[in-house]
DNA sequence: CGACCATCGAATGTCAACATTCGACATTGA
DNA sequence: TCAATGTCGAATGTTGACATTCGATGGTCG
């Protein structure tokens, strides 16, 4: 499968930037995006970087009234447990119909992914590049289900997520690092069987972990 | 509680333009919206119907791609497949979610749009009235549920169930008016009830139902 | 006769200037 | 001193003109 090769325009090329930005901390959460200056500073104009502004509130990363500023959502114990009880019910949708939909071949897809997710886990890779694989890992879920709704519903959830790992603390991330290999290991012998009800539950509880693990690291540093 | 008086901009109203006109058939499904068409004819400028297209977009109720007229949605029975089914897990969520947080009075208003729909279901309104209470009905459980992602991922998807409503066939509408106010009343009993995972189920049920009366009455009359 | 390619028209992407609106600061009065 | 209000600056909403791209049409070559 090559890559996309889609011819896209200023805006997402915009949001991408704005994204990448937020994701490496040099826009902080809460922060207020002025349009003229990201277009200045990005070297397009005003009308392209409102594109890219709307594309990123799709997203959730960012939140907009009438006439005020867009600024970069927050991260609070209440838009953790609103993403994540939403992240539940949409992964368990996606693991149900990916294991009637899979082929052999998206299905060694994931082994592969649960592969290099080892191995760096083992080699000591950052915890931005684990993460990554994990919701790399979770794409391709969303990808065997084949639903461009379901999907898209995940895509306005997915930036956020990333968003909230990088809050994560240290110990939370040694404990993430134990289980993230055998967590995702378990899901995938999951889709091979014929156990739909166990697989609902797991999946769902994949995600209430996380969750867990989350809100409890930030009751102990509130930032 | 006062209605918000919220000020919106050109964009919106547009977008509430193009909307009814597609609700009201005066926009087929699978015609091409052109910007400069609807700038002229809607009295704004194409900066304006961009950005109320794009809203749409965020909506489902119609595609675009690069250098592309945005088009409105085909109806197959594929794309009520894979709402229906994305609608049947944001449903659940919402029932069981609703259940724990909803307040009396919360649960009173749900009573009151039961009987709106009984009315209605009785004096022989329309099937347009008939199906926007239905759409009422489930607003107002998502509110109960007090979860701005979920409510957002329901706004994704509810208008092109609206639009499904437009192409049930007669006899399939004498059906669906047989069943509503039973069905829906039942949701309520359950969520006045403690036993969560039957609410779940028939949450989801509820959903199933509706899928398969739309997609049999698609096959027997493939427009 | 079929397939490939250049050309053209129409529609979208982009831009910079103008109009409108919000939030904050200073001012005034009790 | 505090609260209400008028005023001002800055940022967003809106507009029309310009640049770019897609799809079709027609022609040419194999």
């Amino acid at each position: 499968m090559l890559p996309k090769a889609t011819r896209r325009g200023l805006a997402d090329e915009a949001a991408d930037l704005v994204r990448d930005a937020i994701f490496a901390g040099r826009i902080a959460p809460g922060a207020r995006l002025r349009e003229v200056n990201l277009a200045e500073e990005l070297g397009v104009s005003r009308g392209s970087v409102r594109d890219g502004l709307a594309q990123l509130e799709k997203e959730g990363l960012v939140r907009s009234g009438w006439h005020r500023s867009t600024t970069v959502i927050d991260v609070t114990p209440r838009d953790v447990q609103e993403v994540y009880e939403l992240r539940a019910a949409l992964d368990r949708l996606a693991a149900t119909t990916a294991r009637r939909a899979a082929t052999e071949a998206g299905l060694d897809a994931l082994d592969g992914l649960i592969a290099g997710m080892e191995e760096r886990a083992r080699d000591g890779a950052s915890d931005s590049e684990l993460a990554a694989a994990d919701l790399a890992f979770h794409d391709q879920i969303y990808h065997l289900a084949d639903n461009d709704r379901l999907t898209a519903a995940w895509h306005t959830i997915r930036s956020q997520i990333r968003l909230f790992h990088l809050c994560r603390i240290a110990d939370a991330a040694a404990d993430y690092r134990a289980r993230v290999v055998e967590e995702h290991r378990k899901i995938v012998d999951l889709l091979r069987g014929d156990d739909e009800p166990a697989l609902a539950r797991y999946a769902q509880e994949h995600v209430d972990i996380a969750r867990r693990v989350l809100l409890a690291t930030m009751e102990e540093a509130p930032s």
